[in-house]
RNA sequence: GGCGCAUUGGUGUAGUUGGUUAACACGCUGCCCUCUCAAGGCAGAGAUCACGGGUUCGAGUCCCGUAUGCGCUACCA
């Protein structure tokens, strides 16, 4: 039988980056099986789901470069199938309708609620079986809910006995019955419940892998059963250890922010490769020791087999902009950006020039060799996408800002660049044949001649050309920017004024 | 409260059926390179493998206990 496995994200905001890993192994699993990779959108909760949120899931998937298999299904449209198989199960004995009045749940104490619940129990001495409505007869039980009763639908689950399953990541498990309670499939309003939802249309979808978070390992015993009430084979399960906050908290948007969002690291300048290489790191490694891996070889070298079972923490820090997200993460997408064939780093870089309105319709055809030049040499210490608008604006845009610090430290400290700058421009324009190595001969010649360190004039030219302090070897700057916007720039009192300005004197 | 899962340097991980100085990547420190910053090269710091008991000639690797963390325990998903 051909593999089949999905992604079941519910609708309800962005999507995670712990989503977005179990669709990636999924995605993974499948390709590299020749098998199927199905979406399910778990719109059950009405009131949570939003259009926007499944559009964001399948804009994040394509970002991945993830494609699936087939139609979308909704899990919403199911319910009435949901009900039907509920129903089912009451006619064969296997589930019973439970006429106790719903119980009012406040979110904020539930878990002082199960807890307070669980001791009440067991000084009672009454278990999960205690149910009056459990051995209802079938005519008393059809007569109440004819006359109008409201009512639960409740798995009937034996009162003897153990499921167990292997799961492919953590090994055998078993449980109790007793630990398990009669569980709601259907609520009194006819809504059917989460673990009913996902088995049948596991089912329905010919499910034969379910890959997801380790938070369901627990809750998987409860499905088996369904599966078992249901005589329908299980699939096999492999659960995925969890992505954890730094402070080895559960990643949440409201307490974390930002970073959780997938669509963070799209709108922050990572290379979709970069991320994708990172996230399917974390709490999985290849059997070899090389770690950047593309689309390609992540595909070849996946497997279930190495994925460890310990939660991973993802390690940002909040309120450090150099340190934003996973120091690992971004270390990465700079490997991406500088080390990528350029005719794909390319389109990343005119989608970033063209937001920030640099980008020039030259760049498409008479620029275009020009363009590849310039990407291929500041991208070289480039950390993110933003960077190509940012760091490298001087090089796309006359209209670029000085950085203080730069000013400071490669202008300001020798007064006489003041004049020595523009005198080395008169001897710029004076080169023949501009290029890296004659700007180089220029230059070192008038440093000679002045009888200053070359060094000076070179940092002084960064920053009168760039704005900035750091940045590629100066020649191949000079020849990138061309003659005419070099010797101009020189010229510029931009950067004097900018002094003047800072020091709040002429 | 109950049940389950986990625990290797700051982080991500490797450590095949127990066998010498615990490996790799990121990060960190220093040096080299050099016009700056990266990249690259070299060197280095950092782990009593959560803790305590066992089993064994020998345990990160097996067993038991403890602690901590996480998860589930809901007419949420």
């Amino acid at each position: 039988m051909s593999i089949r496995v999905r992604f079941a994200p519910s609708p309800t905001g962005y999507l995670h980056i712990g989503a977005a890993r179990s669709a990636l192994f999924n995605w993974l699993y499948a390709r590299k099986l020749g098998g199927k990779f199905l979406l399910r959108i778990e719109d059950t909760d009405l009131q949570r789901s939003t259009d926007e949120s499944t559009r964001s899931i399948i804009d994040g998937l394509k970002w991945l470069g993830l494609d699936y298999d087939e139609e979308i299904v909704f899990q919403s449209a199911n319910a009435p199938k949901h009900r039907a198989a509920a129903n089912r199960l009451i006619a064969e004995g296997k589930a019973y309708r439970d006429f106790t009045p719903k119980e009012k749940r406040d979110d904020a104490t539930m878990k002082e609620g199960i807890a307070e619940r669980a001791r009440a129990h067991a000084a009672e001495g009454t278990d999960h079986r205690s149910n009056p409505f459990r051995d209802l007869s079938a005519e008393e039980s059809d007569r109440r809910a004819t006359s109008g009763e409201p009512f639960a639908v409740r798995l009937k689950i034996a009162k003897e006995g153990r499921t167990h399953f292997d799961d492919i990541v953590y090994g055998p498990q078993e449980r109790n019955y007793s630990e398990i309670e009669d569980l709601v499939l259907l609520r009194s309003d006819g809504h059917p419940l989460y673990n009913l939802s996902v088995v049948i249309d596991d089912i329905e979808m010919g499910i034969t892998h379910v890959i997801r978070g380790q938070d369901h390992l627990t809750n998987t015993h409860k499905q088996v059963l369904l599966y078992e009430a249901l005589n329908t084979p299980v699939p096999q399960f492999a659960h995925l250890p969890l992505i954890l906050a730094p402070n080895k908290g559960k990643l949440s948007k409201r307490k974390h922010g930002e970073v959780v969002s997938l669509t963070t690291y799209r709108d922050r300048g990572f290379v979709p490769a970069a991320f994708r290489n990172f996230l399917a790191l974390l709490g999985w490694s290849p059997s070899e020791t090389k770690e950047i891996l593309g689309l390609q070889e992540l595909t070849q070298e996946f497997s279930l087999a190495g994925i460890g079972r310990a939660n991973s923490i993802f390690n940002f820090q909040e309120n450090d902009p150099r340190h934003w997200t996973d120091d690992k993460a971004l270390w990465m997408n700079a490997e991406y950006i500088r080390t990528m064939p350029i005719d794909e780093l390319l389109p990343m870089v005119k989608a970033e020039l063209r937001a920030n309105r640099l980008w020039r319709d030259e760049y498409e055809d008479d620029a275009r060799e020009w363009l590849t030049r310039a990407v291929a040499l500041i991208r070289q210490r480039f950390h993110t996408l933003k960077d190509f608008s940012e760091q490298g604006r001087a090089y796309f845009s006359d209209d670029f800002d000085f950085e203080p610090t730069a000013v400071n430290k490669n202008l300001k400290k020798e007064p006489r660049l003041k004049e020595l700058l523009p005198a080395f421009a008169e001897k710029l324009e004076q080169v023949d044949t501009f290029s890296a190595e004659s700007a180089e001969a220029a230059l070192r010649q008038f440093a000679d001649e002045q009888g200053v360190k070359a060094g000076l004039l070179i940092n002084g030219s960064r920053t009168m050309l760039t704005g900035q302090a750091v940045g590629p070897s100066m020649f191949e700057v000079f020849e990138i920017l061309g003659q005419n916007r070099s010797v101009e720039r020189l010229r510029s009192g931009v950067p004097w004024f900018a002094i003047a300005d800072a020091l709040g004197d002429v």
